[in-house]
DNA sequence: GCCGTTTTCGGCCCGACTGTTTTCAGTCG
């Protein structure tokens, strides 16, 4: 029984939601797709241990696991493969599944382009629309075929670029084992991702060491890289087993500090410093700073900062957003920092779209050691994320209530996300409204809205007494969907108004609120609580992403809601409620 | 493919939007 163990639960998961987009792409009925869904939807809810009910023959007793998925899952727990994924999946082609990102295409009509057209690629695809293969097919016509070439287009500028959180692990691997490497003096991480960027296009080290070529052999050999696209004494470039490319820059140690500003950039960042430089004598580049042909020793970088007349300026303000005015002036912010996070809002739960119980989220936020969580579930008018009726509001708040004794001192606050309803309004009454004790107002329908017209619906649920917060302020998903058309400047200024919170997001997919308005926000003296949106325990962590970009945004620790302790927060809302 | 019991077959979550149609299908959230 040794394969029981080595099929995790999360294996199972990955394999049915593959199924379930296998079985749409192939034109079955939808309604057998969403059964895997909802199977490993289910399986993600489990309390219980996953080895253990499946040993004791208790899967089919899992709500929407039943005769069929049950035996596909033995299957595969026993012996390690599934017959029926894997013939599905080797009837696809795999082109469909890249095809689905486009926007505006799903599976009905990828079905039908290659039914009618033999269509199997996104390459193929893009082809037949410069035919005009696309307008005479049923169901499509000219709008569709530049719709279908426009998403296409914007794929290929995604393809580009990978989330901080898809990139950051490969980096953190690459890193440690040139840490661990004897020859390496001094290693750390540059480029964007130093510099916590919302995405990235690759990965950039430096490292210093006396080998410059037998490290540069070490790093090109290591387990994770799949092919090798240049390799010399000073530079290696490789794309990892995971499709992501990684830089590696060897210098000699006195030239380290002097790579890694030049390497970290921003561009336009080492461009002002580099004319600093200029104005005060000096000349900087990557291997050093001279006065006429003397060389300046620096032995870190905040001492090349000190040369320049300036502070040492972290990594992520490094973009040419006003940071050296800052420093110079001695305004740099004291950036908000993990350790001063005291709580966190926008908390989901299976009473509607989250995948686990209250008692579940609460006790991995006491684990975390937190003071306080703050549970939002969607509102009733969200029926596909099953948005909470009166009955179900008053059952929660009650067990928050029953928890909030068990739980001292971590505490619980009831809060609800609500959605902004075309015309402005939440979609509760005001005497539910009344029974939260926060409000965090989101968007989730009607996107397409004129700006002016999004602008004004969102202003309007600012405006409502009862918002506390408004949840992703444009609607984004990173190399995935653009913002929604709002004017960000007068939603700030309306905040600023009203005395309401903007969120920072923390999923990794949205950041959003962006970092550059944060800059804005935080000069107008708006408030952000950075939140994890989180579905299930695991997304609690996500709160890290946020306070990156947080960071990146020059907010202080003042300027973030959740770092009020407990009791500042009882107070703020307290106030908020009875204004 | 799952579920229920007023059901072993016929539902399964709803509504807006877009582009195709001339009353609807597909996509998206």
């Amino acid at each position: 029984m040794t394969s029981v163990s080595t099929v995790t639960k999360e294996t199972v998961i990955k394999i049915l939601e593959e199924i379930a987009v296998f079985l749409e792409l192939s034109g079955e009925n939808p309604f057998k797709s969403s059964a895997y869904q909802n199977a490993a939807r289910n399986l993600e809810k489990l309390d219980i241990d996953f080895i253990t009910l499946v040993k004791g023959k208790k899967l089919c007793e899992v709500p929407g696991i039943g005769e069929a998925i049950n035996k596909k899952i033995e299957e595969l727990v026993e012996t390690g493969k599934m017959a029926y994924y894997e013939s599905l999946r080797s009837s696809i082609p795999p082109g469909h599944l890249e095809m689905l990102k486009i926007t505006g295409l799903g599976p009905k009509k990828i079905h039908a382009l290659y039914e009618q057209l033999g269509i199997k690629t996104v390459g193929e695809l893009e082809y037949a629309c410069h035919e005009n293969h696309l307008i005479d097919l049923k169901g499509f016509g000219k709008k569709t075929q530049d719709n279908i070439l426009a998403g296409i287009e914007k794929l290929k500028h995604y393809k580009e670029r990978r989330l901080y959180a898809e990139v950051a692990n490969d980096a953190m691997v690459l890193f440690s084992m040139l840490a661990d490497n004897k020859d390496v003096n001094r290693v750390s991480i540059a480029g964007s991702l130093r510099r916590l960027a919302e995405t990235v296009k690759d990965i950039d080290i430096v490292a210093s060491s006396a080998q410059a070529e037998k490290l540069a052999g070490y790093f090109a050999s290591g387990p994770q890289v799949a092919v090798v696209s240049g390799k010399g004494i000073t530079k290696v470039s490789v794309t990892l087993r995971t499709g992501i490319n990684a830089d590696l820059r060897i210098v000699a140690d006195q030239e380290f500090p002097h790579a890694l500003l030049h390497f970290t950039g921003s561009k336009e960042h080492n461009t002002v410093l580099r004319g600093r430089a200029k104005n005060r004598g000096m000349k900087i580049n990557e291997y050093g700073l001279w006065r006429g042909t003397e060389n300046i020793v620096c032995q870190s970088e905040e001492e090349i900062f000190s040369h320049l007349a300036l502070p040492y300026i972290p990594p992520e303000l490094r973009e040419n957003m006003g940071e050296i005015e800052a420093a110079e002036n001695g305004n740099l912010p004291v950036l908000v920092d993990e350790k001063d996070i005291r709580g966190l809002f926008h908390v989901h739960t299976n009473f509607s779209d989250g995948a686990q119980t209250l008692e579940s989220m609460v006790g991995a936020a006491g684990e975390m050691g937190l003071q306080y969580i703050g549970i939002s579930d969607h509102s009733q008018s969200a029926y596909y994320a099953g948005g909470l009726k009166k009955k179900e509001i008053e059952r929660q708040h009650k067990l928050i209530d029953e928890l909030n004794k068990k739980c001292a001192p971590l505490y619980i606050f009831k809060g609800i996300e609500a959605d902004i309803l075309p015309d402005g309004s939440l979609d509760y009454p005001d005497d539910i409204l009344r029974s939260f004790d926060f409000v965090i107002a989101a968007i989730h329908s009607n996107f397409n809205m004129p700006e002016e017209e999004m602008t004004r619906r969102i202003k309007s649920a600012l405006q409502n007494p009862y918002t506390t917060i408004l949840a992703h302020p444009t609607g984004r998903l990173l190399l995935a969907r653009e913002p929604y058309a709002v004017n960000i400047p007068e939603i700030i200024e309306t905040a600023a108004l009203y005395g309401k919170v903007l969120e920072l997001n923390a999923n990794p997919h949205r950041l959003d609120l962006d970092w550059r308005n944060c800059i804005h926000a935080r000069k107008r003296g708006v408030k952000i609580s950075i939140n994890p949106d989180a579905h299930h325990a695991a997304g609690l962590a996500d709160i890290s992403f946020g306070i990156k970009i947080a960071r990146k945004g020059w907010l202080e620790k003042g300027d973030c809601l959740n770092c009020l302790n407990l009791d500042e927060m009882k107070k703020y809302l307290n106030r908020k409620k009875n204004n």
